[in-house]
DNA sequence: AGCGGAGCCTA
DNA sequence: GTAGGCTCCGCTG
């Protein structure tokens, strides 16, 4: 080699990582696995270890194509561990048989690929693995060590990570912080202190991996842990104390050499060329046909898929559907769908597409995540049956070309931006949240499937693809995970062999096609629910994507401070808990902590879940807090880690590496009354109410020279009430303007307005609220901590002053039980299936329900209104300095220009007060701030 | 790894 | 008493 050569080679180093398998774990591992243990040749060879570590060596060549892959195996015989300590893996037994003939035909086939391979004596591979490891880490190359074993997570760098091919998890630095709780570096201490039952390694009696995360994070090292033996409580303090001579050896054993003498260094190590004869002699002997078939086909794995995909690619694919036996309703099996490869018959369907006037379609891309997703695929259908699927970006090894992706947008965009032609999808935001990043603005949104079947009837099954086709197709669809796979294992769509991929693609776009045949003419029977559909929830659907890709603003610095001081009050508090109970447990457990109060320390029940366990929930705590020290640290506790873990640690994770935002989803589908719901992450349950919550507040913030604004109505409900009512009293509070807890505290305790006293209000505000929610005498009782006779006739005094009320849920309940559901002003429907129930439980729920769901689901009306008019206006402006961010039920979120944001808060306060038209004012009130603690 | 229960955050 | 979502634990496969 010459020196430039050399030079090259070391360059080269970043994309060819050193690649060192731990061959003894996966020998282990396939040895066990069930369905290899079948194999064996005909003379009775068995080879289901040799074909499962040779699978393996073939998945990691195939995800790492410039990889320096090094074999290594443990050698025969005991290692310097057992002079250490005679006792080390004494329980192991023998290496069975059938599994020791296997390894030498493993070491010859691994020599003859050409590959590296160490079998190093008096030491484990693992020992060989560190060694090298150690070596590329200081060279500065890339390592990645394949492996199913934990403990090499002692080995993990910036430069050093480590791979489980079978499970194809990952794990670099941050991975094993997050997987075992403690840093690479502690990983030995980890281990010495909780010891290790199969290698005869002793540790801590009782020490899991819970004790030691712990023990690691208060005291950094196993020698912190020794040095504060003695401050450790309970029957696990002694443990440890039992256990102190003898740490340090179990910390040397588990500690991985890193000084074995090798012949060759890492940077020396590399692999040959594959000897094709002797490998063709081995893979025959053993009868590996897949492996012969492989070497066949020169050079590149699983190149022997390959002949049929190309046949398909030359002249398009037209693949018949094989699912007949379970089709019923619908003729699915029947179905045509065409695979396309080329331009002509590409050509072909998009002349189709566009004359159609309406077609359904269906994007496939590599994840769920919208903001991470890239396309792989389009599919379409235009009857019943008759469905293509365009693959786009299908990347497998031996995936036959496809048509250019660039190409095929561009003759698409026009289409799929036309308002004229109607698209049929199903989660249609999700497509045109993806397509947006790839400049396409889709448009012509008329017909979302999941929204038809919701507006439909929001209650009577979910709403994904698999479920309608199942109720309103009485069709099986292919599900995702039969094309593949699921758990760690599952494929992206890019990687999944286009003529299945196709299949369920183009069924896909089919299936979105017969559902909407099938629930669309029903909804438009009721012209109430078709208005809420086309006026309201399909125009929607384009506010909402637009507002996912907003995103907000948060500053991560600030949550990062938040979660120091909770990380540090939290210790202070658990402290304080384990003194307390006078024993270690885990503050988070309901389970141990109900132990502890009540078995423990004797502490009275008051109260127990539905379960029949001792309850240890908030009200309960609060009450026994009076009496006793421990519950009032536990509460602390609760609601500050909950903080920490819901929010401050956790959304400074979520924001997007595109944008620095972060991007919730919205859901247009799920509750029963109309409203939205927001997950990943959930932007409609930031804290508000006590102090250190709101705190999170400050951390959404508004970018550099603009203002956070921040719109809510103001009662909505009781409004809504007062409308739907008709009551006299309360609707001319509304309209006088009058404060309106204040105004039913006057009513009810029968005195003037300026008298009505604090308590008295809040007396009043908890009827209010009992009101809307289908208030029981019980209830209220309990939230107002009064007896139930008293509560009987605070909701009697109510109603005799507001007696339009008291018509209204009579006549609410009664409607329900006779047509089975209620309706919002709108028209928008809920069903009520237990309204008739025999249980009365149930019967009862479901009339609380139905006296909620008007309300509710009204007040969701207007304000998915108001977001129209709002999104409207905003486009109109063509002002980039405008954004709707956020929608919390009954609250807008603003991102507005500081130039403009006086004006603009104003038009946007009127737009939400003229959204709709009610019989007494609806009002929204605003606030301004750099952050949404401000505006708010 | 996936699930239910308990608990707690919001309107 | 209404409507949601998320995190934790602890069990089960």
């Amino acid at each position: 080699m010459t020196t430039l050569e050399t030079t090259l080679d070391t360059l080269s180093n970043v994309s060819s990582p050193l690649i060192l398998v731990d061959g003894s774990s996966y020998l282990f591992r396939a040895y066990h696995v069930p369905y290899l243990q079948a194999l064996s040749t005909a003379d009775g060879q068995p080879t289901g270890a040799i074909t499962g570590v040779l699978n393996m060596f073939r998945s990691l060549k195939k995800d790492y194509p410039n990889g320096n892959i090094i074999a290594i195996f443990d050698a025969k015989g005991k290692t310097f561990r057992n002079d250490m300590y005679p006792e080390y893996k004494a329980n192991r037994p023998p290496m069975p048989d059938d599994l020791r003939s296997q390894i030498a035909p493993i070491h010859d086939i691994i020599t003859a690929m050409g590959l590296p391979l160490l079998v190093i004596p008096d030491v484990e591979a693992d020992d060989v693995i560190g060694t090298l490891a150690k070596q590329a880490d200081e060279l500065g190359i890339e390592t990645v060590i394949s492996t199913g074993d934990k403990d090499m997570a002692q080995l993990v760098t910036p430069h050093v990570t480590l791979i489980n091919t079978m499970t194809d998890v990952a794990m670099d630095v941050a991975g094993v912080s997050e997987k075992f709780g403690v840093r690479p570096d502690q990983i030995i201490d980890y281990l010495a202190l909780m010891g290790d039952k199969v290698d005869n390694i002793p540790g801590v009696v009782k020490c899991g991996p819970k004790t030691a995360v712990k023990w690691l994070a208060e005291y950094e090292t196993l020698e912190g842990v020794i040095a504060n033996a003695d401050k450790v409580k309970g029957k696990i303090g002694e443990n440890l104390r039992d256990a102190l001579e003898q740490l340090p050896l179990s910390y040397q054993l588990a500690t991985i050499k890193c000084d074995v003498e090798l012949e060759q260094t890492a940077g020396e190590l590399a692999a040959g060329e594959p000897d094709v004869a002797a490998l063709t002699e081995l893979y025959t002997k053993y009868e590996l046909k897949r492996l012969l078939a492989d070497l066949g086909n020169g050079d590149k794995a699983s190149a022997a898929t390959d002949s049929k995909a190309k046949s398909g690619a030359a002249k398009s694919a037209t693949v018949s559907t094989e699912s007949a036996a379970e089709v019923t309703a619908v003729e699915v099996a029947q179905s045509q769908y065409d695979i396309i490869f080329d331009k002509a018959l590409f050509n072909e369907w998009l002349v189709k597409l566009q004359g159609s006037g309406t077609f359904a379609f269906d994007t496939e891309t590599t994840s769920v995540d919208y903001m991470k997703a890239e396309l792989v695929g389009v599919s379409f259908a235009i009857e019943a049956g008759k469905a293509a699927y365009v693959p786009l970006t299908h990347d497998y090894e031996g995936a036959p070309e496809q048509l250019d992706k660039d190409w095929v947008l561009a003759q698409l965009k026009p289409l799929l931006e036309s308002k004229i032609i109607k698209k049929i999808g199903q989660n249609l935001k999700y497509d045109a949240n993806v397509l947006s990043h790839y400049d396409i603005e889709l448009q012509g949104i008329d017909f979302d499937t999941m929204i038809e079947s919701y507006c439909y009837n929001s209650v009577a099954t979910r709403h994904n693809m698999d479920a309608l086709a199942l109720k309103y197709l009485d069709y099986k669809t292919v599900h995702f995970e039969d094309v593949a796979g699921k758990g760690a294992k599952q494929l992206t769509f890019n990687q999944i062999d286009i003529e299945k991929a196709g299949h369920y693609a183009a069924e896909d776009a089919d299936i979105t096609l017969r559902l909407h045949q099938a629930i669309f003419p029903a909804l438009a029977q009721t012209p109430s629910i078709l208005s809420v559909f086309t006026d309201i929830e399909m125009p929607l659907l384009a506010v909402l994507a637009k507002m996912e890709q907003t995103g907000v603003l948060i500053d991560s610095d600030v949550l990062a401070d938040q979660s120091f001081s909770l990380g540090q009050r939290l210790d202070e508090l658990e402290i304080e808990a384990h003194n307390l109970a006078g024993k270690s447990f885990n503050l988070g457990s309901p389970k141990q902590l109900q132990e502890i109060l009540f078995e423990e320390l004797k502490i009275p029940v008051i109260k127990k879940t539905p379960k029949g366990a001792p309850s240890t929930a908030e009200e309960v705590l609060q009450e026994l807090a009076l009496d006793y020290p421990l519950p009032k640290v536990i509460l602390e506790n609760r609601g500050l880690s909950k903080l920490k873990s819901t929010y401050t640690d956790k959304l400074p994770l979520m924001v997007s590496e595109k944008t620095g935002r972060l991007h919730t989803s919205y859901h247009q589908a799920v509750t029963a009354t109309g409203r939205l719901s927001s997950t990943d992450p959930n932007l409609q349950n930031i804290p508000i109410r006590s102090e250190q919550g709101r705190k999170i507040r400050q951390a959404f913030i508004a970018p550099k020279d603009h203002k956070i604004v921040a719109i809510d109505y103001s009662q909505i409900e009781l409004r809504i009430m007062a409308h739907l009512s008709n009551d006299k009293g309360l609707v001319n509070a509304f309209s006088e303007g009058k404060d309106i807890h204040k105004a039913t505290a006057a009513e009810i305790f029968a005195v003037d307005l300026d008298e009505v006293t604090t308590d008295q209000r809040r007396s009043a505000k908890a009827i209010n609220f009992g009101l809307i929610y289908g208030m029981s005498a019980f209830g209220l009782a309990k939230q107002l901590n009064i007896g139930r006779q008293q509560a009987q006739e605070y909701q009697d005094k109510y109603f005799q002053r507001y007696p339009g009320v008291l018509t209204y849920m009579e006549d609410t309940r009664q409607q329900a039980s006779e047509q089975g559901y209620v309706e919002t002003i709108f028209g928008r429907r809920l069903y009520l299936p237990d309204i008739n129930a025999k249980n009365g439980m149930r019967k009862k729920a479901a009339e609380r329900a139905a006296i909620n769901a008007p309300m509710q689901g009204t007040a969701a009306d207007i304000i998915k209104k108001a977001m129209l008019s709002v999104h409207e206006w905003i486009e109109a402006q063509n002002d980039v300095r405008i954004k709707m961010t956020m929608q919390v039920h009954d609250e807008l979120i603003f991102e507005i220009h500081q130039d403009i944001v006086e004006e603009t808060t104003q038009k946007l306060v009127t737009l939400m007060n003229n959204a709709v038209e009610l019989s007494v004012p609806l009002i929204a009130e605003f606030g301004i701030g750099d952050n949404w603690d401000e505006a708010h």
